[in-house]
DNA sequence: TGCGTTCGTTAGAAGTTGTAACGCACCACG
DNA sequence: CGTGGTGCGTTACAACTTCTAACGAACGCA
């Protein structure tokens, strides 16, 4: 995969290491929360000394930037993986459910990408790629299905404002559904992860299930 | 409105201070987010020193709890007067665009509620109250609208598991729709506040308009 | 006019991020 | 095979944060 054999000693040592603090970064992140990361906390599990991190992530956002990028190029994976192999129901389904597997299996990553905006924070742009890359991918699924011409004033609006979908060839109507794919599952999902359904006793499933539903018709 | 007839002195300075640190906490929550909420920084800007706030509020989570209390408070009352003046367009468009401008004026009250949670944090029950409140103004609207019995798995679903409704009298088909107008608003307006249009051109305006067509037909 | 409650203060503990300066160990190069 | 430079981890420290403890002063009720 990488070239391992052009690395010195060195590298491999720091790029092990960053992994580390990664995986420890990770599993704090899953128990308290992003604001509630400490790169003190992370060095004491790993028997280091706070500043030493230092040596590997010049300050804190720097090591959540890193997180937020793996949870992209993560969802990109999954995305492309399930895209990859064509199963029996629709790649839209397919996609929609892995998305709400990948979602349940982690909700803090869920949260880091599509969560509460940090406050002063910019993505880098390598990341804005792997952005262009998922909805790539929700774009050819949604270019496959059959759909009529669209009629609506979004639909319009959107013949006029598709800088944002490349040099993807999807028609407006296309564009419009990956659009309302993206808004519906991640307001059923955000809202379900935030435990904002756990009063009411309806199943959350069915609820995805219905909104995929109304969104493969 | 409040008996301030029954008040003393000391309680009314009480209230006052309280109010006042609230305020700062907003000021400083629209500028820099809820995890840069500092009782120190409001306690300089009141000309006072850090440990005296905790004469008004026990903790920084007490304070986050009450501004979310009050968030939610302005919610209810925004979505209360909304469906009180009962203007031309139909309950439902009118509590959308309700909804939208009350986002908009601030983006980070919105998060406070509907955002990524606090790890350890619960609500307290006097909340959950408005949040029964603001459902019912919203199932209200969806009751007054006809609509077709429903034949979908989720509203037969919804007609066993309805007790979050409380004694509201709405059919599924409402229920469904109330559901699906939180859902999918959210969806739109959490990923425009969090700036995921923001490379995109198209209109947030006109895409929003577009899915509360789709829900009010 | 007391006297008790409440308020605001300073001091301090236990955290956090992040910088600076110091050794030590490793790796590469002559 | 040394030796020097680079990189790593350490401790010390500054500037923050939340929050507790103890003290004095001011306020208001009786």
């Amino acid at each position: 995969m990488t070239d391992t054999g052009t690395e010195t000693p060195r590298e491999r040592y720091r790029a092990q290491v960053r992994a580390e603090v990664k995986a420890h970064a990770w599993e704090q992140l899953a128990s308290a929360g992003a604001s509630a990361l400490s790169l003190n906390a992370i060095a004491k599990r790993m028997g280091m000394s706070g500043p030493a991190l230092y040596r590997y992530f010049a300050n804190r956002d720097e090591l959540i930037t890193e997180l937020i990028r793996d949870a992209y190029r993560s969802l990109a994976d999954t995305f492309r993986a399930t895209a990859a192999d064509g199963s029996g129901d629709g790649d839209l389904a397919a996609l929609a459910h892995a998305l709400r597997d990948w979602a349940l299996q982690d909700p803090h990553r869920y949260f880091l990408i599509y969560g509460t905006p940090v406050p002063g924070y910019h993505a880098p742009d390598d990341i804005t790629g792997i952005v262009h890359e998922i909805m790539a991918t929700l774009l050819d699924a949604c270019a496959a299905l059959p759909s009529a011409p669209s009629t609506t004033a979004f639909g319009s609006h959107l013949e006029g404002h598709r800088r944002w979908a490349g040099d993807h060839p999807a028609e407006p109507a296309a564009l419009h559904r990956a659009l309302t794919f993206w808004t519906r599952l991640h307001g059923v999902l955000s809202l379900e992860l935030a435990g904002h359904f756990t009063g009411m006793e309806f199943d959350p499933a069915l609820f995805f299930a219905a909104e995929l539903d109304e969104l493969t018709r």
